[in-house]
DNA sequence: GGTGATACTGAGAATTAGTCGCAAAATAAA
DNA sequence: TTTATTTTGCGACTAATTCTCAGTATCACC
């Protein structure tokens, strides 16, 4: 048993759920490649060679693979979301291409100026880019009364 | 005629696309307020000023504001894209609240460590981030021959 | 002010990522 | 086993976005 399946293994403990054979296969599909996938790649491959494992299940496992801090919702392409690694790999930056939807990766480090030096490099010419980062807000460090979750 | 509407006037015609009716409307609910929005508020708010104008002309309308760097398809929340200006205003930053979906702004300009003093400042608590940036790549620059637009 | 070419529009159908409900199957403890 | 709890696949469902299409507005030219 691997890293990932171990941590995993964990973590699914903790909350009192169980590592069961298409949680398996999914997770070992997911780490078998380095690149960004979405569900319908990830489904597709899986279908290949072991028979069935549904489209429910994989989108129903992914948000547990992010709660374990295994893998992130890195980007969104093509209007799907696109998963990757987190266990494993540096925190890095994609430089998306409008028109042939080319995703390129680079190193973080300062940013901003950065950013174009880093496009220079890749001989990207940057049109636009978004910063977010996600986290808790003030109120809801407070009190455990949520709105969502 | 205000400076967006030049803008956009101007843009349109470039293309050799009309400034119309529902095109005004859009236009000038979008610059009515400063605030993120997304397609289904500015249908609501636009649907209660002027009877009609049908959801297919709005979500026609956004590519165009895009196009003519008016706004910008800022970031995704609640599952939904979510615009905001760029005409007279400075590239910013976007914490986003995992729990209740709160959207703090804050200015950019060195990034990364300064990401973490920004959260500091508005007690945010940040858990993940993501830096996208797009444009064009290399592939793209040469030939105008491209899989998209 | 007609007239034809072109661009626009609203309405609703179609598409599609993602979610949900459910009854059957797996799991694991007793 | 029995029993309680999860999990699964399936298919129905939801909801954002796109597409189709037939009717309208626009505008250059007569
Ligand atoms: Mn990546
Ligand atoms: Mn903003
Ligand atoms: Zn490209
Ligand atoms: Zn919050």
């Amino acid at each position: 048993m691997n890293q990932e399946q171990k941590i995993f293994k964990e973590f699914l403990q903790k909350k009192g759920l169980k590592l069961t054979k298409p949680r398996q296969i999914i997770l070992e599909e997911v780490f078998l490649t380095h690149k960004h996938f979405n569900v319908d790649q990830l489904y597709d491959q899986i279908k290949i060679k072991y028979s069935n494992v549904s489209r429910a299940t994989i989108y129903r496992t992914m948000p547990l693979l992010i709660e374990a801090s295994l893998i992130k919702n890195a980007l969104r392409c093509e209007a799907k979301d696109h998963y990757e690694h987190i266990y494993g790999h540096e925190r890095h930056l994609h430089l998306i291409c409008n028109k042939c939807g080319t995703i390129i990766e680079a190193e973080i480090s300062d940013m901003e100026q950065l950013l174009n030096q880093i496009a220079e490099t890749k001989k990207f010419h940057i049109e636009d880019y978004n910063v977010g980062a996600r986290g808790v807000c003030v109120n809801c460090l407070k009190d455990g009364t949520n709105s969502n979750e």
